[in-house]
DNA sequence: TCCGAAAATGTTAGCTACTAACATTATGGC
DNA sequence: GCCATAATGTTAGTAGCTAACATTTTCGGA
């Protein structure tokens, strides 16, 4: 019966339709009933699936929400900056010169999970440490083009935080482009174009 | 026996003197075996006290660590800036200004905190989420004086960012005056000076 | 000096996030 | 259909944190 002519792509694994329930039964219970209300083993019930198993797929209950595929793509475009210019603007325009670059992204599932976390003060905190490892890519990146470890951090911890400030904007505008969103982000910080 | 004469300045409550002991003894366990290896069972006890207790000094274990007193200050002196310049410089020349007319505070402490914090991965992010009353502050301020609330938003996150990442880097460096590690910071955001 | 209200602390019990060790079931290639 | 292995379940436990109630300590006034 699994012939080859029965559906045009292969069925998703298992994993991947465990993944997507998690993902999806996280996402509606959230919006409903805020994040910190929710509690792991509900959206694992609804899942249809146990507590256990969601650990498994994610570290902490946050790392729904959390996860950034950018970095190569902002560090590359970072390191393509005139060495002229000083850290911070390498920072804010090779940030904005990658994003000009990249297409826009799915962004109903974006959008969804952005806004929950601009909503939930614990999550505020918790989606700037998740930049960590950006940040740290970004300071290496500053460094090696020859910018001091102090004045790197501070670049980068700066541009990173418009950068963020630039998203839960745009999660709670309908109307605006992901683009758009962190275009203007970043016209705020770079003042001196 | 508990006469007038008996000490110059009046014996500190027990509730003084619990705080003390409890964030004494965090600071020293947090040192010797990191912030996460730390339970507050062990503080508690350190300190002569149960972990309840704790809990009626500190909403929560990171509480121990992060306090800022300097919120009206800093508002006020983003105000009085010149309302002709953009609120990012706004927000970044109003924290100068304000740190400058500031007293050097009692840094030990302080220090031994910072320091704690920035070598904690999970505590970078809570300090940054401890910032929003700050920024929350600093938006109120930028809105009150024209500012769209999305540009203040960026603002506020941004230069908070690049204070926090000054004070990180001041923690480590003992040669370095609170003050300078400001300015060095503050300088690096604002490049159009 | 004794006393009583209020502050400070303790006790117990419980919830939620998260981890570890081990047992069980389901998947998918051969 | 068989079997290695992936996926999931079970159980038990730790740590942060909360709530309800009991007990002790402090401290100002009669």
């Amino acid at each position: 019966m699994t012939s080859s002519a029965d559906g045009p792509a292969q069925r998703p694994s298992k994993r991947e339709r465990t993944l997507a329930a998690l993902v999806e039964a996280g996402l509606e219970l959230f919006e409903q009933q805020g994040y910190e209300a929710t509690t792991v083993a509900q959206i694992a019930r609804a899942a249809g699936v146990t507590e256990m198993t969601f650990f498994r797929y994610f570290a902490a209950k946050e790392h729904l929400l959390l996860d950034d595929p950018y970095d190569p793509v902002l560090i590359a475009a970072i390191g393509a900056q005139p060495r002229s210019d000083p850290p911070f603007l390498r920072a804010a325009r090779g940030i904005r010169a990658a994003w000009r670059a990249l297409p826009e992204p799915e962004t109903p599932v974006i959008r969804r999970r952005v806004r929950i976390a601009a909503r939930t003060p614990a999550l505020r905190g918790a989606t700037w440490r998740s930049t960590g490892n950006t940040e740290r890519a970004i300071v290496e990146q500053l460094v090696t083009d020859g910018a001091e470890p102090e004045v790197a951090g501070v670049a980068a911890a700066s541009v990173l935080a418009a950068l963020v400030a630039g998203l839960f904007a745009w999660a709670e505008h309908e109307t605006q482009t992901l683009a758009e969103a962190i275009e203007r982000a970043l016209d705020v910080i770079d003042v001196a174009s």
